[in-house]
DNA sequence: ATCTCCCGCCATATG
DNA sequence: CATATGGCGGGAGAT
């Protein structure tokens, strides 16, 4: 009723059909006395037609190629939705996608230069654009706060903004990275995806609970704005209370790139992040319709600016939209100076515009300043979350680890190593244009992401026995499996986060893909662990990278650094734990002190592993820092597994099985994965080697976390599937359905073993590179997501060091059920 | 059917 | 008060 039907209008002239002169709707739109006529075949009719030809013809010749009819119909269409097209001859596109907020948006962005000269200031006046660009301003609105949100533009005054142009991003970036980093964004993505999979809906206490925890309990609404500090809003402009709803929106969402792990983020989750945040307490549907919308929005904008490019993570549920960030990495910052952040709430200082550029390097360099932040609800929130997961660590059934505060600390802390970064960062920054983000993104990946080419020296490492501790770093740690046959020995590295799903490979033998839910019995939980990602879409991504794509499925170089990390499973996201870390650290105020915990899913290289996960690693830094270290990087996958260069190559081809094994990890363990054990090459055959021993094999897991002090487990091979879980509760449902769900293993694996799936599990990485390449494609997306080493070329992983190192993992729980491990293998 | 998301009404903010 | 902003959600095009 509201809205006058367009629509109906429409109808009555289809069936007028051809008229030509589209005048009479000079003012179509608000007939509302003509509802429905025939609604139906008019619009039917329309359809068909529209439909006949094909979007492309349509889109490029409909106009000529079009039969009379069709193209009248498409006319007629044409000048009802532009009213004003006196001649409507010429293109009229009519397609809804020339009209879509992403194309006006490259259109307004073509306008102005990305790095305008500090000198000369550009404006944009809304009456302009609107016109030259022959949209609403309306549209205008949502680019423009988009862009706002960015500190791309500001606001002067009525109708007039300046443009900045992508000076401000690098900072901005950093304050949304450590604003969302002080919001538990992390904590929060991984609950709504727990909680995802465990009901779908169900609203009991539990839940809430749950959320409540996470998100902060009280729901202050904080809509605040992050600013910078020469980019804040003018006092005369839009600063009041009004929140700036979609500003705040693209600030958050842009935060749940920066601090997921992957850094996909689904627009489901971010919805209900959103929307959580404010008011947790109705999920209205609706509510969630809308908020999508606005996500799309949003997100259109952030494509064309080239920040993010839609994609799709593939659960077993059916795939789901999700987007990708694909804009610089964000530096670690370690400390802020310039860049802090003030929430609008605050009182906007005024301060003026700092050159962006020096901004920039002063933000880079450290140069030691405190947290300039200003003090927002976040930071509140922060401690009280804080003090939630105290809390429930305590009490959490099942002791989950807590981390110890001293184990951090063991671990040394090479500050020296971060300061080599800001050297390069600042390289990075100086040539700002395009060129500048280039650099970036080989220094990035210049380290790390080698990982299809693993060295033969690696090889060497593996070979040795591999001392079987937990690693120094709580939060990764490989593991490291014999195979018995095959000799080769899998490192799988754990990210207690969400993985908790690790892949086994094992050369020619058959694996056991334990489905991760079936095995946990936990429904949920495998799908994230199965999903794909694949980016299909990639619009036009700068052709910086596409050459490399060209390349077998397991090398591509990235040329994104950060891609790269993000790489790898979808599944993940950050884990609480390292929330919790983080926490800690803020709480004690020292920087980075020794809290050393990797990223989820990153990989670390185990020679390196003690001094790189240290701080850079940490949790805010970001691989891109790792990967500079070159020693230090890690890899965001959840499960690693390193094996002969023969064997590699297997990981890619469909081939090979793989076996998925459901670790998962207490929330709070930070531990790491544990090594398991390892073969050598060329142990042999047999699974009857003992190699590991089971009780150093339990020993290592208890001691990580992954198990249960109880449990005990088999040093066979079968091993290999244990799974693992990180979360207690999921634990105990798992029993349950259990038995059900074997059945459903079995069958996973036969489809494994096709191929294909492969991608779908864990990601597997080889630390050798395989010799020859067998199979030579795989769809990128998997690979991707897969071989996602860290580390350079330089970088060896050498299994034994690390992992032995930590043993302040000590009290993790790895829960694993005895059944599950029956089940596997068998 | 689902995913996208355009369109534009209308409440508010601004001047 | 007239406009400028921009929240919001219906509903239709794209897949």
């Amino acid at each position: 009723l509201k809205t006058p039907l367009k629509q109906a209008a429409t109808s009555q002239l289809v069936l007028t059909e051809r008229q030509p002169d589209c005048q009479p709707l000079t003012t179509p739109p608000k007939p509302k006395e003509t509802p429905p006529a025939d609604p139906w075949t008019p619009t039917s009719n329309l359809k068909m037609l529209i439909s006949a030809a094909s979007p492309e013809i349509r889109s490029r010749e409909q106009r000529k190629q079009l039969s009379d009819s069709s193209s009248d119909v498409l006319q007629t269409k044409h000048c009802l939705q532009e009213h004003i097209l006196g001649d409507e001859y010429e293109k009229s596109q009519p397609s809804r996608k020339e009209k879509s907020l992403g194309l006006l948006c490259h259109k307004f962005l073509a306008r102005y230069p990305d790095f305008p000269s500090p000198s000369q200031k550009s404006y944009i006046c809304l009456d302009e654009v609107t016109e030259e660009l022959h949209v609403e301003r309306r549209r205008i609105y949502d680019i423009v706060n988009v862009l706002e949100s960015l500190h791309m533009v500001s606001r002067l005054a009525r109708n007039r903004y300046v443009w900045h142009g992508r000076h401000n991003l690098p900072q901005t970036l950093q304050a949304l990275k450590k604003v969302g980093e002080e919001n538990k964004y992390i904590q929060q993505i991984q609950t709504i995806k727990r909680r995802e999979y465990e009901h779908e809906f169900d609203a009991d206490g539990e839940r809430n609970e749950e959320m409540a925890s996470s998100f902060g309990s009280s729901e202050q609404a904080e809509m605040s704005f992050v600013e910078l500090p020469g980019v804040e809003f003018r006092a005369a402009s839009v600063n009041g209370r009004k929140y700036k709803s979609l500003r705040v929106m693209s600030q958050k969402f842009v935060m749940l790139f920066l601090v997921s792990t992957p850094q996909i983020v689904s627009l489901e989750v971010a919805a209900k992040i959103l929307i959580g945040e404010d008011q947790l307490e109705d999920l209205d549907k609706s509510k969630f319709k809308t908020k999508i919308r606005r996500l799309y929005d949003i997100a259109n904008v952030l494509s064309s600016l080239k920040l993010i490019k839609k994609v799709h993570v593939t659960e077993e549920r059916g795939r789901k939209p999700a987007f990708k960030w694909t804009g610089p990495e964000v530096l670690p910052n370690t400390q802020d100076t310039k860049l802090e952040a003030t929430s609008t709430t605050c009182s906007p200082p005024i301060s003026e515009s700092i050159p962006s550029k020096e901004q920039c390097s002063k933000a880079l360099f450290p140069s030691k300043g405190k947290q300039n932040f200003t003090r927002h609800s976040s930071l509140i929130k922060l401690v009280k979350s804080i003090e939630n997961d105290r809390r429930k660590i305590q009490s959490a059934p099942t002791s989950p680890v807590k981390i110890s505060t001293s184990t951090c600390q063991s671990l040394p802390v090479f500050p020296n190593t971060i300061a080599q970064f800001p050297a390069i960062t600042k390289h990075q920054l100086e040539g700002q244009s395009k060129a500048a983000e280039e650099m970036q993104m080989k220094c990035a990946l210049s380290s790390p992401e080698a990982v299809p080419k693993p060295e033969p020296s690696q090889q060497a490492a593996l070979s040795q026995p591999l001392g079987v501790c937990p690693a120094s770093h709580s939060s990764v740690s490989p593991v490291i499996l014999p195979h018995p046959q095959s000799g080769v020995s899998y490192a799988i590295y754990l990210h207690p986060s969400q993985a908790h799903t690790v892949t086994t490979y094992s050369p020619g033998f058959m694996l056991q893909p334990l489905p991760c839910a079936n095995v946990t019995g936990i429904k949920g939980k495998n799908s994230k662990v199965l999903n794909k990602i694949s980016t299909e879409e990639g619009d036009t991504q700068r052709g910086t990278e596409e050459p490399t794509k060209s390349l077998a499925a397991e090398e591509r170089p990235d040329t994104k650094s950060e891609t790269s990390s993000q790489r790898c499973l979808k599944r993940s996201q950050a884990l609480p734990e390292n929330n919790l870390i983080k926490r800690r650290k803020s709480d004690e105020e020292s920087l980075d002190t020794s809290l050393t915990f990797f990223p989820s899913g990153y990989l670390i290289p185990l020679a390196h592993c003690t001094h790189g996960n240290k701080a850079e690693c940490s949790s805010k830094e970001k691989a891109g820092l790792c990967s500079l270290q070159h020693a230090a990087y890690s890899s965001p996958l959840t499960g690693v597994i390193p094996m002969p260069a023969s064997e590699l190559k297997a990981v890619n081809i469909p081939a090979f099985h793989i076996t998925p094994l459901n670790i998962m990890l207490s929330p709070n363990s930070i531990a790491a994965a544990p090594v398991l054990s390892n073969s050598c090459l060329n142990s042999g055959s047999a699974g009857s080697a003992p190699n590991p021993s089971s009780s150093a094999l339990n020993f290592m897991l208890q001691h990580i976390g992954l198990i249960p002090a109880g449990v005990q487990v088999p040093a066979n091979p079968v091993l290999q599937h244990v799974p693992v879980s990180s979360q207690s509760e999921n634990i105990s449902h798992s029993s349950g359905s259990t038995n059900v769900q074997e059945g459903k293993v079995s069958k996973n694996t036969l489809q494994l073993e096709r191929g294909g799936l492969s991608g779908k599990y864990g990601a597997v990485v080889p630390l050798q590179q395989p010799s020859a390449p067998k199979e030579p494609q795989e769809p990128q997306a998997v690979t991707e997501n897969f071989f996602r080493t860290p580390g350079g070329p330089n970088t060896e992983p050498s299994l034994s060091a690390n992992s032995a190192g930590t043993q302040g993992i000590s009290q993790g729980t790895l829960y694993i059920p005895q059944r599950k491990l029956e089940v596997s293998e068998d």
